[in-house]
DNA sequence: CACGGTATTTGCACCGGGTGCATTTTCACA
DNA sequence: TGTGAAAATGCACCCGGTGCAAATACCGTG
């Protein structure tokens, strides 16, 4: 039988990574609590975690993505959840499904949610690399758009839903970290339906 | 009678300015045609134009302002825009009329509107600082939404709406940018029309 | 014409993010 | 005890952007 290959990559010999993504982003949050996000430094980072400056752009592409996580690896899990849904459930209504399921979040987990989302919604710099990150998101929802009206999903339409869908999805985050009380399903659902109600209203 | 202040802005001494941010946006595009966005350095604009890099910074608060224009004073014009609107229009046909209208251009502004638009939207740097100035953008929409809902512009709903259309703005506008063919007027109606469509349809 | 006030330009030193490259360190394994 | 591979590091840069002080050009006035 092969070694397994799964989880970690498999190490054929070479130095030991000395800490990781995850790690740094503990790291840096914190530095971020105590001083913001613009006052903090790369250099500060890496002294905090006890590596070099330029060590720590092995490990992120750029201070900007940070608090990202791994968020990209959240949007197989999306298609996944789009490919399950049953295929008479109207468009509209699997992608607010879709929207409220991708982001629910257990609840020992919402504090931590919430201070991600603060840092990338509530830091210009973080707000503008945002858009570069949701590009994916938004291609995820237009694939989806365009399988169902059976058009690429490079078309006008799907491409139209794919924004829309991510401007309800920010509008819903940015009104959830205003009010703490409010739980962030309820705002997507609410968010998307409404968005449905002033277009039907006449 | 006072002295006429409409217009430039009066000069009660002090040295003349040496140039304009429009003259700038010209010399700055020409060298983004020739060599790219990335590749061109406010040291290379400065020298084009024949001033000091220091300079550049006191018409441009950044590289990434070049393209923007007088987009601002745009704004007040959408609001007057909606102003005039007639109250029982319906709220997302105002928006989807203020939508087309306010990114009207005359047929001879067209390829310096694409070529504005392609750098604005096609350029990663500058699609992510978009997002900041399309920020107010938003608001004016929200501020209108809110207005028609009885609602404060901050509400959830007048966002919603506000982020949306943006977002149809936005597909619309990649879509222009990939079909010179198309009329941008048409993209943006079609786009708007489509998103409502798709919500309505079970 | 010289002068004084004013706004703009400029130079300079500096900061922070980010990269390319060569070198050193650390590890697994033979 | 090597040997090869991956990771960490150091260093020299580039670029965008800012604060500050000095130089420059313009105006109106005496």
């Amino acid at each position: 039988m092969r070694p397994d290959t799964s989880g970690a990559v498999q190490r054929p010999g070479g130095r030991r990574k000395v800490t990781t993504a995850a790690e740094l982003e503990k790291v840096a949050f914190d530095l971020f609590d105590e001083q913001g996000f613009e006052r903090t430094t790369v250099t500060d980072i890496a002294a905090a975690a006890g590596i070099a400056r330029r060590t720590f752009f092995h490990y992120f592409p750029s201070k900007n993505d940070i608090p990202w996580g791994d968020f990209d690896s959240g949007l197989e899990r999306m298609r996944a959840e789009f490919r399950a849904l049953p295929e008479d459930l109207p468009l509209m209504d699997a992608v607010r499904h879709c929207l409220v399921e991708f982001n629910r979040v257990p609840e020992e987990q919402v504090p931590e949610h919430r201070r991600r989302m603060r840092l990338i919604l509530g830091v210009p710099a973080l707000q503008a690399h945002s858009t570069l990150r949701f590009e994916s998101w938004r291609e995820v929802v237009a694939e989806f758009a365009g399988h169902r009206l059976g058009e690429p999903s490079t078309a006008l339409t799907p491409q139209t839903i794919a924004h829309a869908a991510l401007g309800v999805a920010l509008s819903a985050y940015q009104h959830w970290l205003d009010h703490p009380e409010l739980a962030l399903s309820d705002l997507l659902d609410t968010a998307m339906r409404e968005l449905a109600r002033a277009h039907a209203d006449q």
